[in-house]
RNA sequence: GGAGAGAUGGCCGAGUGGUCGAAGGCGCACGCCUGGAAAGUGUGUAGGCGGGGAACCGUCUCGAGGGUUCGAAUCCCUCUCUCUCCGCCA
C-alpha cells in the first residue's frame, strides 16, 4: 500500500509508475482529492472535539466546586457541539474507508532498474550482479544433452506408473495428482532437501505456519482485496478462512502490527507447506500433467529487513533459490521481469526457469520479490531503528520460492529420464533417497 | 459443544464515571556518584492522525467495533482472542 503522504508530494511519479503497470487507471489527482477533504474533516473535528474536552474539564470543576448552576451553564453550550461530532466523526470514518480502500487496490511501484514493458515479452534475461555474465553462467549447470527424444514429465515411464491423474480425477476433479511409490518418495525428498540447504547453510529459520488465513493476512500480504476468485476458502463459522496460496502469506505475516528492533533484524523465514490456487484464468493452460494444480507443495523463503538492506537481500535470496537448482544440476536461466508482469506487491521480481526437456522450454520454478514497504504498511510491520529516540519505520519484505517442489519434482524426471523410462537420482537427493541412484529400474 | 474467568504501556500491575495516555514496580536510555564497576541517585521512556518552517499545539487510541453521557480504561451491546473446568477428539 502506498502512503498518501507520498503521493501527495511526488505526484509525477506515481502517476509515471502507475503508467507501466498493465490495466490501470489511478491518477494522483484523485486520490489526493479524497485526502483534501480527508484531512479538512480531520480539522473541522479536531477543533470541535477540543472545544468539547475544555468544557468537559470545565465542567467537572465546576461540579467538583458544588458550583451547579455553572455547570448547567456549561453544560447547555458544549450541548450545541453535539450535533456536529457524531456527524464528523462518521465523515471521518467514511472518508478514511474511502481513502484506504482505493490505495489497497493499487499495486507497487517498479523500481528504477526494472524494465518497463506490457507482458513477459518484456521480462529480460538476469545474470547477476556479481561478477560477469559468464561467471554467473558458468555457476549454472549446462543444457542436458539427450541421445533420445525426451519426454514430458508424466510420459516417463517411472512417472507414468506412479503419477495418477485419474483416480486424482475421481476423488478432487481436475488438476489434481496422486503420486505414489518412488515418485511420492522423491517428491518427499526434494522438499526436505530444500529444506535443510536453507536452515543448515542459508540461515533461516525453519516455521510450521497454518495452512488456513484469515482475510486479514491475505490483505497484510496483498493478496486481497482484490484477486479474492484466485483462492479457495473453507467456512468458518459466520466468516471463512483462507487456504494459502502460498507460504508467504503466514511467513510475512508473522512481523503483522509489530515493532521489532533493528538488531534482530534482517529476519529469515522458511517453510516447506502446500499452497492452494484457484487457477481461475487459466483453463485450457497446462492441462497435461502436474505443472499447474490445485495444490503443490513448496519451500518459501521470507526476508524482513531494513529499507538499506532490502535490495542486498533480494540478490541474496535470488542466490539462494537458485544453489537449489544447481545442486540438483538443474539447467536454468533468471529472468528479471518487467513492469507488466511483475505481481502486485512486488517492486522487483526474479523468476528462476527451469528448463524442461519434454516440453523443449523453461517453465518457472521461483519467484523471487523485493516489496519494500508495501506489504508492511499493510501489516503494521515495523521496527526502531538502533540508536537514541528514533521513530519507528516499517520494515521491507521479501519473499521466494526455494522452490517449488512439485515443478522441481517435474524437472527432475525431465532432467534426468533415462531412454528404458527410469530415472537418475541427483547426488544431492540420494541420502533423502535411501542411497537410491536410480528409480524405476528393473 | 456446555459453564466460568479474563484482555491496561516493552514487561508486571493499580485504576469502576470527571483534570487519566493512565499510579507503582521492573526493564531500557542518558546523567550524577566511582579509579572502574555494582549498589545508590536524578531525569526521561507508546503509537497514529492533523496543524506548523520549527519549537510545539490539538486530537484519537487502555483487545476490536458500536452505544449511553456534558465527560468513559471505568456503564451497556456485539465481536475477537486467552485461560480454567466438563464433553469430544488426532
Amino acid at each position: 500500500m502506498f502512503d498518501i503522504k507520498w503521493i501527495r508530494d511526488n505526484p509525477d511519479a506515481f502517476d509515471k509508475a502507475m503508467s507501466q503497470r498493465k490495466n490501470l487507471s489511478v491518477r494522483s489527482a484523485d486520490l489526493i482529492a479524497i485526502d483534501e477533504r480527508r484531512r479538512q474533516v480531520i480539522v473541522r473535528l479536531n477543533e470541535a472535539q477540543e472545544k468539547r474536552n475544555t468544557l468537559s474539564k470545565q465542567i467537572g470543576q465546576a461540579k467538583a466546586q458544588k458550583d451547579e448552576a455553572k455547570a448547567a451553564e456549561l453544560m447547555a453550550e458544549v450541548a450545541r457541539l453535539k450535533d456536529f461530532i457524531p456527524s464528523g466523526e462518521a465523515e471521518e470514518r467514511a472518508v478514511e474507508k474511502e481513502l484506504r480502500d482505493a490505495l489497497s487496490a493499487i499495486p507497487n511501484m517498479a523500481l528504477d532498474d526494472v524494465p518497463v514493458g506490457d507482458d513477459e515479452s518484456g521480462n529480460v534475461e538476469y545474470f547477476g550482479l556479481n561478477g560477469s555474465p559468464a561467471t554467473a553462467a558458468g555457476m549454472r549447470p549446462a543444457k542436458p544433452s539427450f541421445a533420445f527424444a525426451p519426454k514430458e514429465h508424466f510420459d516417463i515411464g517411472v512417472a507414468d506408473k506412479n503419477m495418477d491423474f485419474e483416480i486424482a480425477a475421481k476423488l478432487s476433479g481436475s488438476r489434481f495428482v496422486v503420486l505414489k511409490g518412488q515418485v511420492a518418495r522423491l517428491e518427499r525428498a526434494l522438499g526436505q532437501f530444500m529444506l535443510d540447504l536453507h536452515t543448515n547453510e542459508h540461515g533461516y529459520l525453519e516455521v510450521q505456519p497454518p495452512f488456513l488465513v484469515r482475510d486479514e493476512a491475505m490483505y497484510g500480504t496483498g493478496q486481497l482485496p482484490k484477486f479474492d476468485g484466485d483462492f479457495f476458502f473453507t467456512a468458518h463459522g459466520e466468516s471463512r478462512l483462507a487456504l494459502i496460496p502460498t507460504a508467504e502469506v503466514p511467513l510475512t505475516n508473522l512481523v503483522r502490527e509489530s515493532i521489532l528492533a533493528e538488531e534482530e533484524l534482517p529476519l529469515r523465514f522458511t517453510a516447506l507447506t502446500p499452497s492452494f490456487r484457484s487457477e481461475a484464468g487459466s483453463a485450457g493452460r497446462d492441462t497435461r500433467g502436474m505443472l499447474r494444480q490445485h495444490q503443490f507443495n513448496k519451500v518459501e523463503l521470507v526476508s524482513v529487513t531494513t529499507p538499506e538492506e532490502s535490495v542486498n537481500e533480494h540478490e541474496r535470496m535470488l542466490a539462494c533459490a537458485e544453489t537449489v537448482m544447481q545442486r540438483l544440476g538443474l539447467h536454468y536461466r533468471v529472468m528479471n521481469l518487467c513492469t507488466g508482469d511483475m505481481g502486485f506487491s512486488a517492486r522487483k521480481t526474479y523468476d528462476i526457469e527451469v528448463w524442461l526437456p519434454g516440453q523443449d522450454t523453461y517453465r518457472e520454478i521461483s519467484s523471487v520479490s523485493v516489496c519494500g514497504d508495501f506489504q508492511a504498511r499493510r501489516m503494521e510491520a515495523r521496527y526502531r531503528p538502533a540508536g537514541e529516540k528514533q521513530a519507528p519505520r516499517y520494515v521491507h519484505t521479501l519473499n521466494g520460492s526455494g522452490t517449488a517442489v512439485g515443478r522441481c519434482l517435474i524437472a527432475v524426471l525431465e532432467n534426468y529420464q533415462q531412454e528404458d523410462g527410469s530415472v537418475l537420482i541427483p547426488e544431492a537427493l540420494q541420502p533423502y533417497m535411501n542411497g537410491l541412484t536410480a528409480i524405476g529400474g528393473r
